[in-house]
RNA sequence: GCGCCAGUAGCUCAACGGACAGAGCAACUCCCUUCUAAGGAGUAGGUUGUAGGUUCGAUUCCUAUCUGGCGCGCCA
């Protein structure tokens, strides 16, 4: 199908390379307000400055290309100028009737895009620690991965998703100094629960013992050398079991969430090359040494090689990325962490920009904000925390006690989906105050009322045996006289490529989120006023209701939340 | 101390430098003999932290200032 935007750009900028003599970049937007038309463009109060002699004021240019635009754009059938400038473009009846058209014969394609085609995305997210919780952060962050990882897909990339675990390191000593100094013995848990709440408590205790006692401080420094260099027999029995323990724990969140890893990276194994290219580096004068360990000077000076002799998180990202495109040749590297990090990879990517220029290009950081909580502070150090399944539990517990009839897929598809869309639904950088009961509703902007609008279309679909027989053909539908709410649902459809676009160019789920609600609303308002089946012009209604449908279905799969039949 | 980010309705958040600053929740009115009421229609709620500036136009950009969050050589 011909992209309109483009041809209305293309006729455009024609007409102000006459005026002006000059090629000029032509933005078409969709207006908030639909009274504003299908497509709008404020280019003439952008470059009105050129003219300005030329024209009285903008909206007289804006006139006279109007008038010059006339009958030279076959899909639109109206075009004005607005003031103060603004031109705004109304779709032809024949053009909405076919993209009706297009999205039904398209199904599961629809919005589907080649701008990506033959990219290699390596896309790193999620990201949690052994022997930690995961926690609620987590929970956003791979919320946000794996809907950044579909969009991307959905627009032809070869993506492939992995997730980098820190599983030593200081938070594995402080860890396991808990797990040796607690009272609970370990062959005693048998549950899943009880495992991964045992190395939470035993993080806690470690990390208050290394702040509030120098001799345990000493020890856990010791712990942590002796996993780096692997030298102790027993306490390389009581990692890899901790290891295990939560390592099968994450594995099920990862299914819950339905998110599949391609290739899982660990810090045991980044950190001795991280060194050697670390050290490598020193004559060269890219590191340095300064009071025993090696640093990095960049916009500020960070720690890459420790006096003690051992990789930090630095060092070890820089071993990473020759792994990963060892693996895979990526074009384009992306990583996914909290905002906390952005210092942090700026340092490392300097570096990295010296040591292998080729990949630093490639390696993007793309961040999102801090998951505060409404309810209260959390902190894994004190033992307070809120872990991404607690909240799905609890999720699914409230939803059970509201439907109890409802069958556990079901229940488990609208829990997650409902936690999920409270993740996606605000900007990504922004911190985010995170209640339970907003997380968790099923009201108004929610997870839950995308679902249950998805449902509500295939219920009505479900009456009739064949919907898509039902299809009419274009010549038929043109006659139709839509009702105000049709009409507003047909010109928002239509749009639905464009937000996909613009939501993975900008890492942006939230744009599709408010897209999907905006329309979930429109479809409702009509559903609420006009009867579908046994109506005059059924067979339009039926093929709306079916395009709808298939939007919902198509975006909700892209925010990684799965749209039951039934609810 | 330095740096980064943010301050928008009672609450939680939207708004490529654009058109009367929008939603949801909470409050108040209505609508189920009708395809799913997890729904729909409506009312009320704002000097966009403060003071200047740039612009045809500023929540958006610049400067100052206040408040909050985060980050700053041996954590990840």
């Amino acid at each position: 199908m011909q992209n309109v935007e483009k041809e209305i750009a293309d006729a455009l900028k024609k007409i102000l390379k006459e005026e002006i003599g000059e090629d000029v970049k032509i933005e078409i937007s969709r207006p908030q307000d639909s009274s504003h038309g299908d497509y709008s463009t404020n280019i003439i109060l952008r470059i009105f400055h050129k003219l300005a002699q030329k024209y009285q004021n903008p909206h007289d240019l804006a006139e006279f290309i109007v008038n010059q635009l006339q009958k030279k754009l076959p899909n639109i059938e109206k075009i004005q100028a607005f003031p103060p400038g603004f031109i705004n473009f109304w779709l032809s009846g024949k053009y909405l009737f076919e993209k009706l058209d297009h999205i039904t014969t398209q199904q599961d394609n629809f919005g589907k895009e080649a701008q990506l085609r033959n990219k290699k995305i390596m896309l790193e997210f999620a990201d949690p620690n052994p022997f930690k919780e995961f926690h609620i952060g987590h929970l956003r962050n791979i919320t946000l991965g794996e809907s950044y990882a579909r969009l991307l897909e959905f627009q032809g990339a070869d993506v492939w998703r992995v997730n980098y675990q820190g599983d030593v390191g200081m938070h594995v000593a402080k860890a396991l100094w808990g797990v040796q100094n607690s009272k609970v013995k370990m062959q005693n848990l048998k549950s899943k629960d009880e495992r991964s709440k045992f190395l939470g408590e035993a993080y806690a205790l470690g990390a208050k013992a290394y702040d509030e006692d120098e001799k345990a401080k000493k020890e856990i420094e010791e712990i942590n050398l002796k996993i780096y260099q692997k030298s102790d027999q027993s306490l390389n029995k009581l990692w890899e079991k901790g290891r295990k323990w939560s390592l099968d724990h994450f594995e099920e969140i990862y299914k819950r969430l339905r998110t599949r890893y391609k290739r899982y990276y660990f810090e045991s194994q980044t950190a001795e090359p991280g060194r050697e290219i670390v050290l490598k580096n020193i004559e060269n004068k890219i590191f340095e040494k300064h009071d025993g360990a090696v640093v990095f000077r960049g916009t500020h000076t960070r720690v890459f090689v420790t006096s003690e002799n051992y990789a930090t998180y630095e060092a070890k990202d820089l071993a990473l990325a020759k792994i990963k495109f060892e693996d895979f040749k990526y074009d384009r590297s992306i990583i996914i962490t909290a905002n906390e990090q952005i210092e942090y990879f700026k340092v490392v990517l300097e570096a990295m920009k010296k040591v292998s220029l080729e990949l630093a290009n490639k390696t993007i950081h793309e961040s999102f904000g801090f998951v505060k909580l409404k309810e209260g502070k959390m902190s894994s150090r004190k033992g307070s925390v809120i872990t991404g399944e607690w909240l799905l539990d609890e999720a699914k517990n409230r939803l059970k006690s509201q439907f109890p009839k409802m069958d556990g897929e079901t229940l488990e598809k609208v829990a997650v989906g409902a936690v999920k869309y409270s993740m996606l639904k605000f900007s990504r950088k922004s911190d985010i105050t995170f209640s339970f009961d907003e997380s968790i509703s099923l009201e108004g902007n929610s997870g839950p009322y995308l679902q249950y609008s998805y449902a509500r279309t295939q219920s009505v679909l479900a009456k009739i045996p064949n919907p898509k027989s039902k299809i009419p053909n274009n010549s038929k539908l043109q006659n139709i006289k839509l009702e105000r709410e049709e009409e507003l649902l047909l010109r928002l459809l239509i749009h639905f490529p464009e937000v996909v676009k613009d939501s993975s160019e900008n890492f942006a789920p939230n744009i599709l989120c408010n897209f999907l609600f905006e329309l979930a609303q429109s479809f409702n308002n009509f559903y609420q006023k006009h009867k579908i089946i046994g109506s005059k012009t059924e067979e339009f209604r039926l093929n709306l209701t079916l395009a709808v449908g298939q939007i919902l279905k198509n975006g909700l799969f892209l925010l990684g939340i799965e749209a039951p039949e039934k609810m």
